[in-house]
DNA sequence: TTGTAGGCGTTATCAT
DNA sequence: ATGATAACGCCTACAA
C-alpha cells in the first residue's frame, strides 16, 4: 500500500518535513512559491495525511463513539442516521458497536471505543445494564458522554429521549376515551428507562380515569425470537378489551399472535417505535401507533455531545431533554372484544 | 484522560519499556518473576495497549471497513448483523460507513477508509455507482475488497449477492402460472446489479412463457420520498394485472398508492428485501414475498474477506457467489384486476 | 534476561 | 523562511 507521506513530498522537493507540513496547514511564516509548490505537488500525488498519526499525536481521533443495543432496529437505524449527519457536517466519523443488549459486551464495547480514542461517547444502554459505574468512571476522566433513548439518571450527563411518559398517556389515554377498560401492557425489560417510563404513562392514565391498576394485566417480554407468543396467549387469559405494546417488534409480535388465533382486535396501540408509519398504515388489523421522532432524537443528541467536546467552556447541563412524540389513530372496524 | 501507557508501567516497575511490551506479550525470553510482575501491574492499572500506535506501527488496524447505501434499511442492517459477527469472532471491529447513494461521497468514504487503514473493505455500491476505478486502484493496491449485494464485474474481487435471477423468475414464473400475462415491474436504479438481475429474471420467465416483454410495464424509480405514487399511477394506465415491485421500499409504496386508490390487488409479489416477514405476513392486502439472505450475505462476505486479509496465500477467487432467495406466497382472496 | 535506539507520520518547539 | 529535533505509544533489531 503505497500511501504518500509528508516525508515523500519533502523528500522529492527538497525540502524538511516541518516546511512541507507548515505550507499544507497554510502557516502564515512560509514563503507563497514553496507554499505553492508543495500544495500543487500534493494535491498531483493525491496526498491525504495519515489520520492514524495524528491521533496518536494529539490523542483525538475526530471520530466519535455510537453504541446500540442493536443496529437491525428501525428506531436505532434512524437514530444513527441523524447522528451521523450531523457529525458529518463538523468533519467528524462516527464507529459503531453494538452491545446485542449485553452488559458484558457493553463494558468490553466502551473500552474499545475509549481506546481507540473517540472524542466522545453516545449511548443507549443495553437492556441488561443496570448499572454504569464503568460510565461514572470515564466520565470523571472527561469524556463527554451522551446518553440517548435508554438513559440513566445514575449519570450526570446530558440525556435526549422521546416523551416516553407522554406518549403512553396518550396512547392509553385513547384506549380509554374510546371505551375500554382492561387494557393489556406487553412491554420491554424492566431496567431500562424507557420501560419504566412508559409504565408510569400507563399508569398515570388509567389512573386519571380511576381504573385501578392490575398488575396481571402488565407482562415483561425479552429480546428472544419466541418469547412473545407465550405472553400473549398468558395476557389473554386476563381478558383484555386492549393491548398496549411497548414497541415495534412486541407489537407486531402480538398481532402475529392474535391473528394466528383469529382474535378479532378492537384497536391497538403500540406505543413508540413506529417511525416506519408507512408500514404501519398497511398493517391488518390496523393498530393505532405513537410514533417516535428518533432522527430528531439522533441530531440533537449528538449536537449535545459536540457541544461538550468543542465547546469545553459550556458545562454541558445534564438534564433528559424529552422529544415529544406523536400519535396516530387508525380505527380499526371492529370491536368484538369490548364488553 | 490518564490512560496508562507501557512507559508508566515500566517507570513503576524500574523496567525498560521494551521489557514490559515483552513480558506483556509474554515473549520466552523473560524471566518468569518479572513477567509475572508485570502482568500483574498491568491487570491492576487495567492496561490497554493503544490501538492507534499499533495501527501506526504496524500499518494495519484490525479494522474492517463496511460501505453501504445506508444504514436505516432493514436488508442492509441485517447484513452488518452478519459481518459484525464474523468479525468480532476473529477480533476485529467494524466501522460503518454510508454513501447516501451517491458516488462521490463513496469516494470520500472510501477514502477515509483507506486513511484509516482499514484491513479490508466490504462494499455495497451505492446506486448512482457506474464507475469503480477508485475501487479498482485500491485493489491494485493490495487492498482486500469484497463487494456484496449490488456487485460490479468490472472489478476482479469476490463478490456475494443473493440469487436475484433465480428469485426473479421465480416470483414472475408464480404470477404468471396464476393467470397474470401483463406483469408491471417497479424497480430500483438501472446502473445497480441487482436491478439488471432482477429485470433478466422477469424477462426469462415471460420468455419461458411465451408473454412478449413490454417496456412501458417497466419503470425504475428513485430513493425520493414521493417518487413512487406518479409511477405507479403511470403504471395503473397500463392496465396492468399485477405487480411485482423490486424491494421493500417500493413494494410499500406500491402498497400504499393502490390502496389509497381503493384499487383491489390480486397479487403483488415485491421481490428481494422482506426479511421481515413478519411484516409481510400483517400486510393488508397480502403480498407474497422473496426473501433475501441478509444476514448470511454478510457473514459469507465477511468470511471472504478474511480469508483475503489472514490467509494471503490464498488466491481470491474473483467470482460471484449466489445465495438461493426463498419465496413466501400468501394468497389474496380478490382479483378484481384480473382480465 | 534486559536495555538502547530507531521508526511508524505528524506537528510543535526551538534553532538558524 | 526553513531546518533539526523531540514527542505521541508501541514494537523490535541489536547490544550488552
Amino acid at each position: 500500500m503505497d500511501t504518500i507521506t509528508i516525508k515523500d513530498i519533502a523528500r522529492a522537493l527538497n525540502l524538511s518535513t516541518s516546511t512541507v507540513s507548515r505550507a499544507l496547514r497554510d502557516s502564515y511564516e512560509i514563503n507563497a512559491e514553496t507554499k505553492r509548490l508543495v500544495i500543487e505537488y500534493a494535491e498531483r500525488l493525491n496526498y491525504r495525511p495519515n489520520p492514524i498519526a495524528l491521533s496518536l499525536k494529539e490523542n483525538r481521533s475526530r471520530v466519535i463513539g455510537v453504541i446500540v443495543p442493536q443496529i437491525a432496529n428501525n428506531f436505532f437505524s434512524q437514530t444513527i442516521n441523524g447522528i451521523e449527519a450531523v457529525a458529518y457536517s463538523r468533519g467528524y466519523h462516527v464507529i459503531i458497536f453494538q452491545t446485542h443488549e449485553s452488559f458484558e459486551r457493553e463494558i468490553l464495547t466502551v473500552q474499545q471505543a475509549v481506546a481507540r480514542k473517540a472524542d466522545g461517547l453516545l449511548i443507549s444502554l443495553s437492556s441488561s445494564t443496570s448499572d454504569v459505574t464503568h460510565l461514572c468512571q470515564l466520565q470523571e476522566k472527561k469524556l463527554p458522554i451522551v446518553l440517548f433513548d435508554r438513559v440513566s439518571n445514575e449519570l450526570d450527563s446530558p440525556s435526549v429521549t422521546a416523551d416516553n411518559f407522554g406518549g403512553a398517556f396518550a396512547a392509553t389515554e385513547h384506549l380509554i376515551q374510546t371505551g375500554r377498560r382492561r387494557i393489556a401492557h406487553l412491554t420491554i425489560p424492566p431496567y431500562i428507562s424507557i420501560t419504566q417510563e412508559r409504565l408510569a404513562g400507563y399508569r398515570a392514565a388509567l389512573d386519571k380515569y380511576g381504573i385501578p391498576y392490575d398488575e396481571s394485566l402488565v407482562r415483561y417480554a425479552g429480546f428472544g425470537q419466541d418469547e412473545v407468543e407465550p405472553i400473549v396467549d398468558d395476557l389473554l387469559r386476563q381478558s383484555p378489551d386492549a393491548f398496549f405494546a411497548a414497541s415495534d417488534r412486541l407489537a407486531l409480535g402480538c398481532l402475529e399472535a392474535l391473528k394466528k388465533r383469529n382474535i378479532a382486535i378492537p384497536e391497538t396501540v403500540s406505543l413508540i417505535g413506529f417511525t416506519n408509519i408507512t408500514v404501519a398504515n398497511l398493517l391488518s388489523p390496523s393498530m393505532s401507533t405513537v410514533e417516535q421522532p428518533a432522527l430528531e432524537i439522533g441530531q440533537l443528541a449528538a449536537e449535545q455531545l459536540f457541544n461538550m467536546i468543542e465547546g469545553k467552556q459550556k458545562i454541558p447541563q445534564p438534564g433528559i431533554i424529552r422529544i415529544p412524540t406523536r400519535m396516530v389513530i387508525r380505527e380499526s372496524s371492529q370491536r368484538s372484544l369490548v364488553g
